[in-house]
DNA sequence: ACAACCATGTAACGCGTTACATGATTTG
DNA sequence: CAAATCATGTAACGCGTTACATGGTTGT
């Protein structure tokens, strides 16, 4: 057996904070909230909407009067009886793979000055990234103070911030050593 | 087109640091150094090693002599520069999914005390990571102090502490904060 | 007119996980 | 003599990504 899905209590967790959402509407939800640590694509969101209906955890409406076309959502009763017995559960803390990890890590196998370059790259990345969840943390507040789910909100966008963080401080760290050994390969 | 599998390279680089190296070997080699942030299992290193022989990747040296039967492998130079070549070549950074914050995203939809449960739970597992990796930077220079890949090694090894730490740090954070919404919840 | 966005899907593919299978050798 | 470890694989499965496909509506 694979691994679990859990498409589908994200995509049921979002209908819970927003019923009467579509597919699409699911989508746009998620980018600018979820998408640093959760990102679900209509390829999924589609075929899981269609079997989670017929679970009975969520409801079709069919919107087809004015407008475009649109299947919104609803969850129900059981739905969030699922969902919030999945949020109880234990979560496995997986370790996932890491890339430019694997690349530093066999670094003496090419010259120094590649490593620098990854981790120069790294930098930006993460940097613009940071940028943005620093400005959702601004925001947020401001856009729904009054909604129950913002403590939990900040919550997440806290723990990108502060592994951002981190993962900056260490990139910095990593160019000091890289340079001293730069030096020392030019000997 | 899936995402292209990096277990190769991977593999490939246990090889050039650990010549004559078994399936076995390239597993235990993983394990205590790679392991926190790249894992190979079995099923996917022996078939990997099978194509990458039959790719002159790396060589086949049957040692079925005394002991136990054991196929060692090493790494040709067409393997090397193949090598060489992925490591030079831009990272793309990926952001995992994240299942803790996807439940702590949904935590108004529960009682506080199951985000909490979650995040003691977390705490716990990322501490004892941490005490690893701790223990690992302490005696890798000991074990290898002549060893060219060192400072590579140590780099990832401090990035996964400054990883775990940082998450420490978050994870009192929100523990401070889901402890204030546990009391207006009981009000 | 045209671009941007809204809206919903299907199909193919490969990757990684899990379960299963087997047997030899060393250590206590 | 049993348990731990060494050693090597196969098979099934589902999950997520990418590419492909189609067409309506709104704003400029």
């Amino acid at each position: 057996m694979a691994k679990a899905s859990k498409s589908r209590y994200a995509i049921l967790g979002i209908l819970a904070n927003a019923p009467g959402s579509s597919g699409y509407d699911i989508r746009a939800s998620m980018e600018g909230s979820t998408d640093f640590f959760w990102r679900e694509t209509f390829s999924s969101i589609y075929p899981v909407l269609e079997s989670l209906e017929k679970e009975n955890l969520i409801i079709a409406v069919e919107s087809s009067g004015e407008g475009r076309k649109r299947t919104t959502y609803k969850i129900t009763n059981e739905g969030l009886k699922t969902l919030q017995n999945w949020l109880t559960e234990d979560v496995e803390l997986e370790q996932a793979r890491n890339e430019l990890l694997l690349k530093i890590f066999f670094g003496d196998l090419n010259a120094v000055s590649s490593s620098i370059q990854h981790i120069e790259t790294y930098k930006k990345g993460i940097s613009a990234k940071k940028l943005v969840l620093e400005t959702i943390r601004k925001s947020l507040p401001k856009e729904y103070p009054d909604e129950a789910a913002l403590p939990f909100w900040l919550l997440t966008v806290e723990f990108g911030i502060r592994r951002l963080q981190a993962s900056l401080e260490w990139a910095d760290h990593a160019l000091t050593q890289l340079l001293k050994l730069k030096k020392k390969e030019l000997k």
